[in-house]
DNA sequence: CGTGCCGGGGT
DNA sequence: ACCCCGGCACG
């Protein structure tokens, strides 16, 4: 016991840095060094796969043996050592979402605007569809700028890092499309709530691309003072926040909000937010509106949005009268969507995902129901998930880390751990809503879609219950085992 | 009936 | 973020 206090105090300075699992495992310090140190020296090499960065941060919570536990290291190791992963991971992440995602979820987070900026003209044309004659909102002015003042190749490239904002410059009629275009998108970055959903299907690769990693950039390094605004836009108390103001959207289909334009630029997301969901599970949810017309698919995010497209598509109205019979209300319906789990499946549903050709999504998508989607019918796809995994990344990987999965922090370790993703599948759900009784023949009956139980015998076989405190922190939690995997 | 772990609650 | 646990499905 007492080298055990020694060991933490001196570690403190040392492995402050880099001890960043395990910390907090206060009780299984003594013994837990034995079995689990194993392990995780072990991993080290694992991670070094594709990791790097990690790797010092293991390497020295490994040689500290990380014996302090909760005390000094929470504060910092831990967090250091946390947030780098993070980090990493984050962009990691994004990258890959980047290259299944559609705009849809992309709006999620205001950071597209980053990217969007300007960069994807196809996009554009797409958009102004949905919002024929509209004025352009004032706030959105700059953009217009943008547009008429730099020739085409530059405003590609150019990021947004400094915008000058002419309060009272009009848009000349020629660049209407344009200062549609850019209106849509400013809309876009004025609101992380903002709608435009999918399409944009013309997006050139080369804009994706830029995207892409203008992205990433605005994620690791916030340092850079690069993007002018990015900082205030971004420092929102929070990402997305959830939609919410769809209801009141869609509470009175037939005041057809007038303009998706006004009501989405929305100057004050935040005005709206008021949250009906009690807590949880409403992180990544957002709610968009989904064409029921047979064999259509559309998905739009705004209210107005899907109605004028009933309207017009699907109804045959005229499509610049913003009359509405309420008739389209039938035809649309709300559905919740969890952006995360989405991601991928999102992208087979629209033609979007201009830009990369990567890899297919390595996770199935979850039992998602929403209707009509292309979804990847993933029925039983449990099976497929380790085979997948052996491809992309040895299963070994799953177990090595695993142990820390729940101790990095929340932020997950998950080196592109596919076992693990396996099924957030109730939480993710497309869950068909509310105010719209009529619709959604939705069965749901993938409830129980529950992992069949694995063969590896888990900490608690292992180690009994007396030895409880060696084991991995998952299952001590209840939590599926992370050590033992299957 | 024991076990694994999901979902959710508490701090 | 971390931890705990009710409760349910599985074997």
């Amino acid at each position: 016991m007492e080298s055990k206090y020694i060991v933490e105090k001196s570690s403190v300075g040392t492995g402050a840095g880099g001890a960043d699992f395990n910390c907090r495992t206060g009780r299984s310090v003594l013994r837990d060094t034995r079995v689990p140190s194993v392990e995780k020296t072990g991993s080290m090499s694992a991670y070094t796969n594709g990791a790097v960065p990690y790797k010092n941060v293991m390497d020295g919570g490994s040689a500290a043996e990380i014996k302090s536990e909760r005390t000094p290291l929470k504060g910092n190791g831990l967090s250091l050592g946390g947030r780098l992963l993070h980090d990493v991971e984050k962009n990691g992440l994004l990258d890959q979402k980047d290259t299944g995602s559609t705009g849809i979820l992309k709006r999620a987070s205001p950071t597209h605007c980053l990217g969007v900026n300007g960069q994807l003209p196809g996009g554009f044309m797409h958009l102004d569809i949905r919002n024929p004659g509209k004025q352009p909102d004032p706030t959105n002015n700059f953009r217009v700028a943008q547009g008429q003042i730099l020739p085409q190749t530059e405003r590609y490239s150019l990021s947004s890092s400094h915008i000058p904002v002419p309060r009272n410059r009009k848009p000349s009629g020629h660049a209407d499309k344009e200062v549609m275009a850019a209106t849509v998108l400013t809309s876009l970055s004025t609101s992380p709530l903002v709608h435009y959903p999918s399409s944009a299907p013309t997006a050139p690769e080369p804009a994706g691309r830029a995207w892409k990693e203008v992205l990433s950039a605005s994620y690791s390094s916030s340092t850079s003072g690069n993007w002018s605004w990015d900082a205030s836009d971004h420092s929102v108390p929070s990402t997305p926040s959830p939609p919410l103001l769809n209801d009141t959207n869609k509470s009175f289909p037939l005041s057809s909000q007038g303009d998706d334009g006004s009501e989405d630029v929305t100057e004050s997301p935040h005005f709206m937010f008021e949250d009906p969901i009690p807590r949880k599970r409403k992180n990544s949810m957002k709610v968009m509106f989904k064409c029921l017309w047979k064999n259509c698919e559309k998905v739009l995010s705004t209210s107005s949005g899907i109605q004028r497209h009933i309207r017009t598509i699907h109804l045959g109205r005229s499509s610049d009268s913003d009359y509405s019979d309420g008739e389209e209300d039938f035809y649309y319906s709300e559905i919740e969507v969890n952006m995360d789990s989405l991601t991928e499946g999102l992208s087979n549903l629209t033609p979007t995902s201009p830009t990369t050709a990567g890899p297919p999504p390595i996770f199935p998508p979850p039992l998602t129901d929403v209707p009509h989607s292309k979804h990847i019918n993933m029925n039983g796809s449990q099976c497929h998930a380790p085979s997948l995994l052996s491809q992309s990344a040895p299963s070994t990987l799953c177990h090595i880390r695993t142990d820390h999965a729940y101790q990095g922090a929340t932020t997950h370790v998950r080196t592109v751990s596919i076992g693990e993703k396996r099924q957030p599948a109730p939480s993710s759900h497309a869950i068909v809503n509310k105010n719209h009784p009529l619709i959604m023949p939705s069965p749901k009956s993938t409830q129980g879609a529950r992992k069949p139980r694995g063969e590896a015998k888990k900490c608690r076989k292992v180690y009994g219950m007396e030895k409880r405190d060696m084991w991995c922190t998952a299952c001590r939690w209840k939590k599926a085992c992370q050590r033992f995997t299957d």
